[in-house]
DNA sequence: GTAACGTCTATTTTT
DNA sequence: TAGACGTTAC
């Protein structure tokens, strides 16, 4: 243990090495936080504390897993393996698997995920006869799960004139009917969505004292990780197990609080001292990933938000490269620089493709790099997004899980009835639903019953309803005694699945195939890994309960050298050497709908704040003029945040007069030169001139000349002083080849209508289209 | 009941 | 632009 807390410098080794009462750690970015939360736990275990009582809380799965892992190399696999260490979610899952009866949830009840959660929603809104416009799944979605993490129930909520007031002024007034009738199927389906794992872990601690009182004995040592990002429900959580003992240790960073939109709530970590007596407060500020000139950079960002802690991160690396800003025509420009920046990068500096990340604001504009990184064969990775276990031809299979284990799962039921095709269809189900509803049974049993009710359902069709069951009632004896992946690969293969998705021979529809079986290769993997353990339970249910809430950044597969691209969201507690930030614009960054508020905005800010602590040497943030959005191609103008950093931090280059590609001659753009049309358009963000000129000695990668992608240098030749007429043959770089069939508008408004060889004609807006005219 | 087609609309972030 | 959703024809 000596040798590890050497490692430690003195802001460190302080919390490391306290092991009773309650204590806050302050980490600033890069400052070392998981060595001191894996060193404390490991320090900990040292001094005498069964592992049995220690509960760590992280914030995704993948902390977890790494943080054991440290742990595992501290102080052995098997003392580790005893340590609770997981998300809230998947913590109070396994808990609740113990516990819910309590509650009159099944042992093996379900958890909806949000795709599940909303297509329940959207079902009962369309059962009330409410107008779907006015009541939007999504909306009343976010709507109801934060009332659930306030900890507001139907009860509560219908005890509360103001919220319902609230609802009523939004022109919904019957959110709380919804609220009702959600949480009620939920529970009849023996299923929980994601809130209600938190929101009934806190039922339970409430309503028995003596289960309480056993997880307070239990978890004499609490760690929470990320503590800026817990909402209001995980906050009673964590205050009820911690009160007996009062050993408790959060850690965060309120600079990196992103998560508010989802409940989380900043004063949690604000607060925290007046939550408990004698709270021990440490810092780490000494930042050990980035360069002076990045973390200078990110100060100054982070300066301009008010509610803060103090707190003052300072490092003792090189000074390093300043922060460039780079602006560019469009978003097929920008990842086109991003590319080459990237390309050249490796080759200058011996770099791999893996030290470099591209982070985004949305996920819509990965698509861009992508198309860039893939014409320059880099290999890139997109992390996030739709993940595997959301895909569809992957929910059809866990849905026959899922029903397998639990037949009062109504939405996988729904989702398996009629998939693939066996002839019962919206209108079956419907009327089945309404005699579920009626009857209170579940749907499952109903048509279990069917012969003993009337029901307007045709003989044929109670047939086809049968023969289902049956089905299913085969698999359900099959999981008695094989195991998850024999039962899965059977599923897959009779219930007509895989056979559905053969019959689409598009690549498409091959993914799907692939998908399927790489899932059923992580079936076997996971029921081989439970081999190994001694008290391995049902390897379905657990399988299950770990696709549920399990996320891609889980497993990394694949060519280990790529560039990451992800949401800056995703980002938070990686790192890179160098970091493409891109769509550094107004709109976007920050986003349209979340500058109307001062609290709103500063979460926007220190979403900027996590990006650029990511970089470990060198960040970059790009812009662009116009960008395609809603498939149209509007104007952007650049972030504020590019203007709150410091001067002294940031180097703005000004793309050069080659990249703007002056397409066409002054006959089309009227006697306006081309180069004033670009920047026709006043930029309200003013960059100093002074900063424009860039100093090529500085740069330790190459200097912005060399950037000139190779692809649009070569097509500049060719477009350069050519006219553009009626029957000219033209080339687009998305479109393809195609001839103008029209011109119209005058300068910046030029348009140009052209009919494309792949059929379609397109009106495009000279002025961004990249034509390349083709010479006969 | 099914499948193909057409229309509409949303794009903020996710355990 | 693309995915979701509704409508229409079989």
């Amino acid at each position: 243990m000596e040798k590890y807390l050497s490692q430690l410098n003195d802001a460190q080794l302080a919390p490391t090495i306290q092991v009773d009462g309650p204590m806050i750690i302050i980490a600033g970015a890069g400052s070392g936080k998981t060595r001191v939360l894996t060193y404390r736990i490991a320090y900990l275990m040292s001094k005498g504390v069964d592992s049995f009582n220690i509960l760590a809380l992280t914030f995704t799965n993948k902390a977890a897993k790494e943080m054991k892992g440290r742990i595992a190399d501290i102080v052995g696999d098997s003392e580790a393996k005893n340590l609770w260490m997981g998300t809230f979610h998947s913590v109070f899952a396994k808990i609740l698997r113990f516990e819910g009866h309590h509650l009159g949830y099944p042992s093996n009840f379900t958890i909806y995920d949000t795709q599940d959660s909303q297509k329940l929603m959207g079902s009962i809104i369309k059962e009330m006869g409410l107008d779907k416009d006015i009541y939007k799944t999504k909306q009343v979605y976010s709507r109801i799960s934060s009332y659930k993490n306030s900890l507001i129930t139907v009860k509560a909520y219908f005890k509360n004139p103001e919220l319902m007031e609230a609802d009523a002024m939004a022109r919904r007034p019957r959110i709380g009917e919804i609220y009702k009738e959600y949480v009620d199927r939920c529970f009849k389906a023996g299923a929980m969505d994601f809130d209600d794992l938190l929101l009934r872990t806190n039922e339970l601690l409430t309503r028995f004292p003596n289960v309480l009182a056993q997880y307070q004995n239990k978890f004499r040592y609490i760690l929470v990780d990320e503590y800026q990002d817990t909402n209001h429900s995980q906050y009673l959580i964590v205050r009820a197990l911690a009160d007996r003992f009062q050993n408790i240790c959060v850690v965060g960073d309120d600079a990196q609080s992103i998560y508010a939109f989802r409940g989380a709530n900043i004063n949690n970590i604000l607060n925290f001292q007046k939550d408990y007596d004698d709270v021990k407060m440490y810092r780490l500020e000494q930042n050990y990933r980035s360069t002076k000139n990045i973390v200078g950079a990110a100060n100054s960002v982070i300066e301009h938000n008010k509610t803060k802690l103090d707190k003052i991160v300072w490092t003792a690396n090189d000074i390093g490269e300043k922060v460039i800003v780079h602006r560019a025509m469009t978003d097929g420009d920008e990842g086109r620089f991003v590319a080459s920046t990237i390309w050249e990068t490796k080759m200058n500096h011996q770099l791999q493709n893996s030290d470099f990340a591209v982070l985004y604001r949305t996920n819509a504009q990965s698509r861009a790099i992508e198309d860039a990184l893939r014409k320059r064969d880099i290999a890139y990775r997109i992390y996030g997004g739709l993940s595997f276990y959301q895909r569809k031809e992957i929910k059809d299979v866990t849905a026959y899980l899922r029903l397998i284990l639990n037949q009062a799962d109504e939405e996988a039921l729904k989702r398996v009835i009629n998939y693939p095709a066996r002839g019962i269809g919206q209108t079956t189900v419907d009327r089945l639903i309404v005699e579920a509803n009626a009857s209170n049974k579940t749907i499952y049993d109903v048509i279990k019953t069917i012969d003993s009710i009337s029901i307007n359902i045709n003989n044929g069709t109670k047939n086809k309803l049968r023969d289902f069951v049956t089905l299913i009632e085969s698999y359900k004896v099959m999981n008695q005694t094989a195991n998850a992946f024999d039962l899965a690969e059977h599923v897959t293969k009779t219930s007509g699945l895989i056979r559905e998705l053969g019959k689409d021979g598009t690549p498409e529809g091959i993914t799907k195939l692939d998908n399927v079986q790489e899932l059923l290769n992580g079936i076997k993997d996971f029921v081989e890994g439970q081999l190994e353990l001694a008290d391995a339970g049902d390897s379905l249910a657990e399988f299950l309960e770990d696709v549920a809430l399990a996320t891609d950044l889980d497993a990394d597969k694949g060519d280990p050298d790529h560039v990451a691209l992800m949401t800056i969201h995703l980002a938070k507690g990686l790192e890179f050497g160098h970091v493409f930030i891109v769509g550094m614009e107004e709109d976007l960054f920050p986003s349209g709908m979340s500058m109307n508020t001062r609290s709103e905005l500063e979460e926007e800010r220190r979403l900027f704040y996590v990006a650029l602590t990511r970089a470990e040497k060198q960040a970059y943030l790009t812009y662009t003029l116009s960008r395609y959005r809603w498939g149209k191609l509007i104007d952007a103008e650049p972030s504020r945040f590019i203007e709150e950093i410091d001067d002294e931090f940031v180097n703005i280059t000004t793309p050069l007069k080659e990249r703007f590609n002056p397409m066409l001659d002054a006959s089309i753009f009227g006697d306006i030169a081309p180069n004033k049309v670009r920047f026709a358009k006043p930029k309200t963000a003013k960059m100093p001139k002074k900063k424009t000129k860039s100093k090529p000695e500085n740069f330790e990668i190459s200097a912005p000349k060399k950037m000139v992608p190779v692809s649009e240098a070569e097509s500049d030749s060719d477009t350069l002083n050519t006219k553009l007429e009626v029957g000219s043959k033209v080339n687009h770089q998305r479109f393809g080849r195609g001839e103008v069939i029209k011109l119209e508008g005058k300068g910046a408004d030029a348009k140009a209508e052209i009919k494309f060889q792949k059929g379609d004609t397109k009106k495009l807006l000279l002025r961004f289209a990249k034509l390349q005219i083709m010479r006969e």
